[in-house]
RNA sequence: GUGGGUAUGGCGAAGUGGUUAACGCACCGGAUUGUGGCUCCGGCACUCGUGGGUUCAAGUCCCACUAUCCACCCCA
């Protein structure tokens, strides 16, 4: 059997790509606009910088990193998420010598051994801002006002933006007692899983989907219940930010993400009508994720947007603007001699940007016609044999049928013309 | 990793054991010789994901494998 692309993975194909140069173009501006710059890192790195910076107990790294072991004997690994090489590349190349904060931005193949499912995949695409060096949460609110942004400049509609706090170390602390404590009595009565989370990671049972988990978990206290001053006040900051800003939010106490590294503000950003993976962006802040990796201590903040997702809701909502290339002219040539000639004409006329076409297939002047037609050519200038001769060329509008001739001193001219005209 | 659905020409899709595998779209060719879009005519699957099995006979039944889709876990 023929060799088939491996699962979970994709040919974008003409018609496809332009949709995502649409987007990627968005993306780019949105970003400019905003005063981010473009970051490129590896796409694999050492497979300890995942384990590391985006935690151990994580499904991301127990059960969906593409591993391998290189010539030399290194674990590498296919990056699944960029934060992590962006705060390397930070520690790395120093950019906390420049002026701070640096505002990052990135897009490119991440990849997770995952079963596929709509909005799922083994290589994915993501567009992703990170901020490093700046703890204000004037800044939380900014990048979380760059979503909505985004989005509204593509026009979609239906979003939702789910927002918590799961505070830092220190309240996450009292919480995670706290949260022990409520379930104790009824730790039996949990999901496999979150009886295992009770003493490796209580917080995220509160995420849990199992109806049983949620009915036990019901007035169990939340992050946000336990917060200590400072965050509070950061939480409470953000949201009147963004109640300033026209961002509909709603604060849900039981948004955990599913990444160790994050601190205090979390959020994800939910469409409906997209199947079962709803988040189409997710992220937060990571305050101690760059020390983590072996850097000076630097608050950072940012998120990952799944491109495939975005694209999706663009297309059930019929966001599409129309970028089909449009063909002005298609010449058609008859004979060796009117080939060569033809052919002259047609380079002549692109480089002056007019887009021209000629058929490859040594088709039939009707075959040519009809394929003017489809491509949606405005014109057909028509070369024959008997035109050579008389040194004209049949100017033909595709539109109303008139046909004209023009000499073929003048053709390039009079195409030009009419082309910066726009008929 | 678990569960369910589906696999027929480039795409969509009939076919519910029995001679030559509907149809639509797309594509190609033609309808007086060098003229498109509409119309008409014609062409386009020695074969039904792969491998076994049942049967006189299978695209149609059974088994396995593979692929794909959807859902769970989790996430983008």
């Amino acid at each position: 059997m023929a060799i088939q692309r491996p699962k979970g993975t994709q040919d974008l194909l003409p018609g496809t790509v332009e949709q995502w140069q649409y987007l990627e173009e968005t993306i780019r501006r949105v970003c400019r606009d905003y005063g981010y710059e473009e970051i490129r890192t590896p796409i694999f790195e050492a497979t300890e910088l995942f384990q590391r910076g985006v935690g151990q107990t994580t499904d991301i790294v127990k059960k969906e990193m593409y591993t391998f072991l290189d010539k030399g004997d290194r674990s590498m690994t296919l990056r699944p998420e960029g934060t992590a090489s962006v705060c390397r590349a930070y520690v790395e190349d120093k950019l906390y010598g420049q002026s701070q904060p640096v505002k990052l931005y990135y897009t490119g193949p991440m990849f997770r051994y995952e079963r596929p499912q709509s909005g799922r995949f083994r290589q994915f695409h993501q567009f992703g801002v990170e901020v490093l060096g700046a703890d204000q949460p004037i800044v939380d609110a900014e990048v979380i006002c760059l979503v909505w942004d985004l989005y509204q400049r593509l026009g979609l509609r239906g979003l939702e933006v789910h927002l918590n706090s799961v505070g830092c170390p220190t309240c996450r602390a009292a919480h995670r007692e706290q949260l022990q404590r409520f379930l104790t009595t009824r730790k039996s009565e949990l999901c496999q899983d979150c009886q295992e989370r009770y003493e490796r990671n209580p917080l995220r049972i509160l995420d849990c989907k199992n109806p049983n988990c949620q009915a036990v978990t019901e007035g169990a206290p939340t992050t946000l219940d336990t917060l200590c001053d400072d965050c509070r006040s950061h939480f409470e900051k953000v949201l009147s930010l963004l109640s300033g800003a026209g961002v509909a939010y709603r604060v849900d106490p039981r948004l955990v993400r599913g990444l160790d590294y994050y601190t205090k503000t979390a959020f994800e950003v939910m469409v409906e009508e997209i199947g079962a993976q709803s988040a189409i962006c997710g992220g937060g802040r990571y305050d101690g994720l760059v020390e983590e990796i072996g850097g000076p201590a630097t608050p950072g903040i940012g998120f990952a947007m799944g491109l495939e997702r975005v694209l999706a809701a663009l297309q059930v909502q019929g966001k599409f603007p129309d970028t089909k290339p449009k063909l002005f002219a298609m010449l058609i040539a008859l004979g060796d001699k009117a080939q060569n000639e033809g052919f002259a004409i047609m380079n002549a006329l692109r480089g002056k940007g007019v887009p021209v076409r000629m058929d490859l297939l040594g088709r039939s002047l009707k075959a040519q016609l009809k394929a003017a037609d489809r491509e949606g050519a405005e014109l057909a200038l028509i070369l024959g044999e008997e035109e050579l001769e008389r040194q004209v060329l049949l100017l033909r509008d595709l539109n109303s049928g008139e046909q004209t001739e023009v000499p073929l001193s003048k053709v390039i001219e009079v195409i030009y013309m009419k082309h910066q005209r726009g008929v």
